[in-house]
DNA sequence: AATCGATGTCATAAA
DNA sequence: GTTTTATGACATCGA
């Protein structure tokens, strides 16, 4: 437990600074398409690697680039907040699966033994075993059955974390191939690399790239393609195929198994260290996931974390509470009859242990609280004990091959004659015994719970189902997740950080220029810019905003303050409006067809334009952006007339509305896109729930089972005074409410059970 | 021509 | 009371 507990927090920690190193990635795109404009399919390539559904790629598409020029800059935003946050989600369902190996097994380095060594190889290695697991046709069938369930999520995931690793790189690469060469130099091949490693670092699978990419990689070191702008399509539809490939051997649902795999990866390094060392490593990756057949590694870390947490507390309940069964069989419990005990155990872990693959870390400590019932048999087989802990035990157990592994238990309460006997009985129905009644009462409503469940269609494979669904929602609203920086806040920093930013000054036009106060700098482009100012202002504000957000990672610095981009663009239209270099397409629609002014005024807010006409001696976005006593001082030093003071009055006012319009959309959308998440969240975790549910559901069947088993046990053993047993169409054993169990005649109730107690005796057996 | 999404603007309330 | 901010509603623009 105490283990379990340091492993649960080293991993929080870990996951934290995972999460900031995805973060920087993230930013890292952003940065990227900030750098590259003209490459929007390409960048989209990313942001749609990081998006699991069509659904993102459409939002990307819509708050990306490549719509409208304008917005770049609020959209730049949104999409960075959207990607951070999209990455966040992705971290925890796949990509940082990979990440997660690592640091775990960094950490654990005491500990693991195989991979422990291998700071950040052991990626590749852990990866390594996942892939040659997946591509093994010898794969064992219970990894296989395993992960079918799991299958198209897996794919979801690997081709998530797949291109997410690709897509970036490719992007990354165009620079390079832009720069003449469009084949793959040794050059291009060692950025590769790097890119690689970097993708490594932030999360991505080395094994992506090595086993379905960096094959074709190779093979296409031969023949140079074009890498333009089909570059990041084609990278990823390399990559698609590659995860295809994977998928197209037979349908044993390999398709994602491997990248996915890399996620169980660490909970099994953990599973295999607590429970069992003897494992072979190679098949670490792979046992785990018939654990969790129902796609239950789709659920978070956080998830899988929450569920340790409950299984541990779980099992202390258990540990603490003498007889857990008794109780909850209206037992007082000062009964003495360890059988119940054990059973509860035994059975209570049962479900944990059978499909949670993350449970199978809280096992030692179960194992310890109640050895006897499970480990003989384990340890009597060769096979590993993890996934079949009930069916291995089920097999061993003499001649009782119920379908429920529980009856093992009889054989191990029963001696072995009085097993047969015990079995038949078992076999027929005895249901209407007390024992069975008491069980019948206290589950009645499991049992219709679980009939409920049935109903509601929510079968193992269809739970999975949800769950695998809801993962995909999950991609839905990937972005959606709080944004570190609120959008007020920022905001409001927003405006002076931007006039600070970098850019700002250069390319005023209206004497701005010479402006060095922060929130002056960004007011520079004026009537310059006209109407793409707008856009960088945003863009200032919105690139300052960002940062400010991811202060805390290095990484980020150059890659957030890089605005440069808008630079030329700014600054070469205020300097010669003509230019049709402005990306956007207002722009290159007027600029060609249009002389200079008009082009000007074009390309002008209605406020700018206003303000020149009515010759204004400052720019608009000195207006808007001063404060008010700067604002006033500047009213004060230029003698203006009341139609221009109106003027100025109103601009200021427009330009800080049109400002707060936009945060409020911003915020607009945040708010839909959390409630989105919280939906989202909400439905996994119904889904969740209900699995645990049936768990604990059959659990209790099984605990009935055993009980039944066990009365029958005991009933056959009991002898009169005569040492004739008694027939059990005549008599039963029934439970008294402190604790006694008295075996009476059939027919009488409770309340004469007092007037004709044949026999009473304590459980002495457990 | 109709529609839709993005954006700007206005009016208004609240801080 | 003034300024700023937030937000609903409407207008406009471009696709």
């Amino acid at each position: 437990m105490l283990y379990l507990k340091k492993y649960f927090t080293e991993g929080l920690i870990q996951f934290t600074i995972l999460l900031s190193l995805l973060g920087v990635r993230v930013d890292v795109d952003s940065y990227l398409s900030n750098q590259l404009p003209p490459l929007r399919e390409i960048i989209l390539g990313p942001s749609s690697a990081y998006t699991q559904t069509q659904f993102h790629n459409l939002r990307n598409t819509l708050d990306g680039y490549g719509i409208h020029p304008k917005s770049v800059d609020l959209d730049q935003f949104f999409t960075t907040r959207r990607l951070l946050n999209q990455v966040r989600q992705l971290d925890r369902l796949s990509v940082p699966s990979t990440e997660l190996n690592a640091w775990l097994v960094h950490r654990d380095s005491e500990t693991v033994v195989s991979t422990s060594s291998q700071p950040s190889p052991s990626i590749t290695l852990d990866n390594g075993g996942g892939l040659e697991d997946v591509n093994n046709p010898d794969a064992t069938p219970a990894m296989r059955g395993g992960s079918v369930g799991t299958e198209s999520t897996y794919n979801l995931n690997a081709e998530d974390s797949s291109l997410g690793a690709v897509a970036p790189e490719g992007n990354q690469e165009q620079p390079g191939s832009r720069d003449g060469n469009d084949d793959l130099s040794k050059e291009d091949i060692d950025l590769i690399d790097i890119l690689w490693r970097q993708d490594i670092d932030l999360g991505a699978g080395r094994e992506v790239f090595n086993y379905s990419n960096r094959q074709k990689e190779s093979e296409e070191e031969e023949k140079p393609s074009p890498r333009e702008n089909k570059d990041g399509n084609e990278e990823q539809e390399r990559w698609r195929n590659g995860v295809n490939l994977q998928g197209a051997q037979p349908v044993d649902g390999e398709t994602g198994e491997s990248i996915p795999e890399q996620f169980p990866a660490p909970v099994v390094v953990t599973a295999e260290i607590v429970s069992n060392e003897e494992v072979p490593s190679t098949s670490q990756g792979l046992p785990l996931a018939p654990l969790r057949p129902t796609g239950e590694t789709q659920l978070d870390l956080e998830q899988q974390w929450q569920d340790i947490m409950a299984i541990m507390e779980l099992q202390a309940m258990e540990v603490n509470s003498s007889s857990p069964n008794s109780s909850s069989s209206s037992d007082s419990g000062t009964t003495d009859s360890n059988s119940v005990v054990n059973f509860g155990l035994s059975t209570r872990s049962t479900p944990v242990n059978q499909d949670v693959s993350l449970h199978q870390a809280s096992l030692p400590s179960c194992s310890q609280d109640f050895p006897p019932i499970f480990y003989p048999q384990v340890d009597s087989t060769t096979t590993p004990p993890r996934t079949t802990m009930l069916r291995l035990s089920s097999s061993n157990s003499s001649s009782i091959n119920s379908t429920f592994g529980a009856t093992n238990l009889t054989g191990i309460f029963i001696p072995p004659h009085v097993n047969s006997s015990s079995t038949n009985i078992t076999s027929t129905p005895i249901l209407p015994d007390p024992f069975s009644n008491l069980l019948e009462e206290s589950m009645l409503d499991e049992i219709s719970l679980l009939d409920l469940a049935m109903e509601e269609g929510f079968s193992q494979a269809q739970a999975s189902q949800l769950e695998e669904e809801l993962d995909s929602d999950s991609g839905l609203s990937l972005d959606s997740s709080h944004s570190p920086a609120s959008p007020s806040s920022s905001e409001t920093s927003c405006s002076s950080a931007a006039s600070s930013s970098s850019t700002s000054a250069t390319f005023s036009e209206e004497g701005a220029v010479g402006y060095s106060t922060d929130s002056e700098v960004a007011t520079a482009e004026e009537g310059a810019v006209g109407g793409y100012q707008p856009g960088y202002s945003k863009l200032c504000r919105m690139s300052y905003q960002n940062p400010s957000q991811f202060h805390g990672l290095p990484q980020l610095d150059n890659i957030s303050h890089n605005h440069t981009y808008n630079l030329p663009l700014s600054s070469v239209f205020a300097e010669d409006p003509e230019l049709p270099i402005s990306s956007g397409k207002k722009a290159m629609k007027h600029s060609k067809l249009q002389p200079p002014q008009d082009l000007y005024d074009k390309h002008s807010s209605r406020d700018e334009r206003r303000a020149r006409s009515m010759k204004i001696p400052f720019s608009n976005e000195k207006i808007i952006n001063l404060p008010v006593e700067e604002f006033n001082e500047l009213l004060a030093k230029h003698h203006l007339s009341e139609g221009q003071l109106a003027l100025i009055r109103d601009i200021r006012r427009r330009g800080k509305n049109k400002m707060a319009a936009q945060n409020c959309r911003k915020r607009k959308l945040d708010t839909i896109i959390n409630l989105e998440q919280g939906v989202h969240d909400l439905r996994r975790n119904k889904g969740r729930l209900l699995k645990e549910k049936m768990e604990f559901i059959r659990s209790i069947r099984q605990m009935k089972q055993k009980m039944q088993s066990l009365y029958q046990e005991v009933f056959t053993q009991l002898r009169d005074e005569e040492g004739r047993p008694y027939p059990p169409s005549e008599y039963s054993l029934q439970y008294s409410a402190d604790g006694s169990v008295l075996i009476m005649p059939r027919g009488v109730t409770t309340a004469e059970q007092h007037r004709k107690p044949e026999k009473k005796q304590k459980d002495k057996k457990k």
